[in-house]
DNA sequence: TATATTTTGTACCAACTCGCATAATAAACA
DNA sequence: TGTTTATTATGCGAGTTGGTACAAAATATA
């Protein structure tokens, strides 16, 4: 049927001894990671999971365990990925605002990827939700978000030990406050908040985070 | 409250024609939400529902409607009860940061309500998931969100006018990111982090958002 | 009393939920 | 060729879902 096409061959490895897999691990479990983007964890079937990554139900059980274990895989890699592209937007070739600005860019530029629906960030915009009454998720949210902190707290750590900070500045604290707009965002475009208004706001949270006075509230004399 | 004409009339006008009602609205309403507010829309079943609000669901329905209705219902109670606490704490009397910090301080007191679970914002915490596959949900989160900006804005515009703020702020950027700081609170409250760590990064917030540039990332030469 | 009106409780429905048992299929291996 | 092994497809079953029909119950009114 759907594997009269290719038996997804992958490189050179010999192939296993039994029937060969009708899918590739990886498109699947993005296709499932957007399901769960779309509609959440509760309102995502495994009729629509299952369809959405070519796979009847039994293959992904086989594969990838119950709803919840595919559910954990892909706020995993989802994690992976998110972590990956803050630390290449934090490239220390950049000052710390210039990455700062790259990291809310790239977030924007996910969150916003289809213009029809946004559907802003995985972690914040669904595990939240089940996160009252699965510790589990609970738990993975929690550790992806102090990730995220960790991050670009060690990018503001290196910015001070280079003097582009001031002594007095706390990059844990900044770094919090930093990754907090970070989530608001996210919040924001699943919202429905157009793109360009989250730019906007991305770069008055830089200015405010990083220097640029002129911008903030404080009464200057 | 908000609707004085037909409260009025629970309270020792005639009684109405037929059967006399089982249940009080707004307590039902109350714990309708709190199940909503712990399992999101998606996952809270109206056996729980009812259950809760302590009706046979046939009583639910007539009453309220379905349940997409009874969730919007519990949304713009939850939004109005909101935007009355940020009033009040946004006090005139108090400067600008007083009544920032007392409006932080009040949602973490609701969001860590139960220490056990805390619980975030009904809006973010749930809402935001069912906001890309439901419009109605969509609109309510982003009328929600847009009123506690606005709520925010009107404190700084009239700051400015006082003289308490820099002529150069801009009162709706000023007021997009202190939200943007609320927002975040909720998501790391439902995320399970502690009290005191949401009021310290809150106070640090208030700081950079205000004044007390000592401790913002800013290089002081 | 009898009637009108409203709410409540029981019981039900069709559709959907997740997960699995079973068996056919497709490959490597002997 | 047959055997082994892994994946596939079919189909089911127990439970849950949102929503409703119906009649009993409780009140006001005539």
């Amino acid at each position: 049927m759907r594997n009269g096409k290719k038996m997804a061959e992958t490189k050179d490895k010999a192939r296993p001894r039994g029937r060969p897999r009708g899918f590739e691990p990886e498109t699947a479990l993005a296709r499932a990671r957007d399901v769960f983007w779309a509609a959440g964890f509760a309102a995502s079937s495994l009729d629509e999971l299952s369809a959405a990554m070519e796979m009847s139900r039994p293959s992904v059980y086989a594969a990838f365990g119950d709803k919840e274990a595919l559910y954990l895989r892909a706020l995993a890699d989802y994690r992976d990925a998110s972590a990956a592209a803050m630390r290449a937007a934090l490239d220390p070739g950049l000052s710390p605002a210039d990455g700062l600005r790259a990291v809310y860019r790239a977030a924007i530029a996910v969150y916003c990827a289809d213009p029809a629906a946004p559907r802003g960030c995985l972690l914040i915009g669904t595990a939240a939700t089940e996160s009252v009454r699965n510790p589990r998720v609970r738990q993975a949210l929690a550790e992806s978000l102090a990730l995220f902190n960790a991050i670009l707290e060690e990018r503001f750590r290196l910015a001070r030990k280079a003097g582009e900070l001031d002594t007095k500045a706390d990059p844990a604290m900044l770094a919090k406050l930093a990754a907090s707009l970070m989530f608001a965002l996210a919040v924001r475009a699943r919202a429905g908040e157009d793109r360009a208004a989250l730019e906007s706001l991305a770069d008055a949270g830089v200015d405010m985070l990083c220097g640029a006075p002129a911008k903030t509230g404080r009464k200057r004399s």
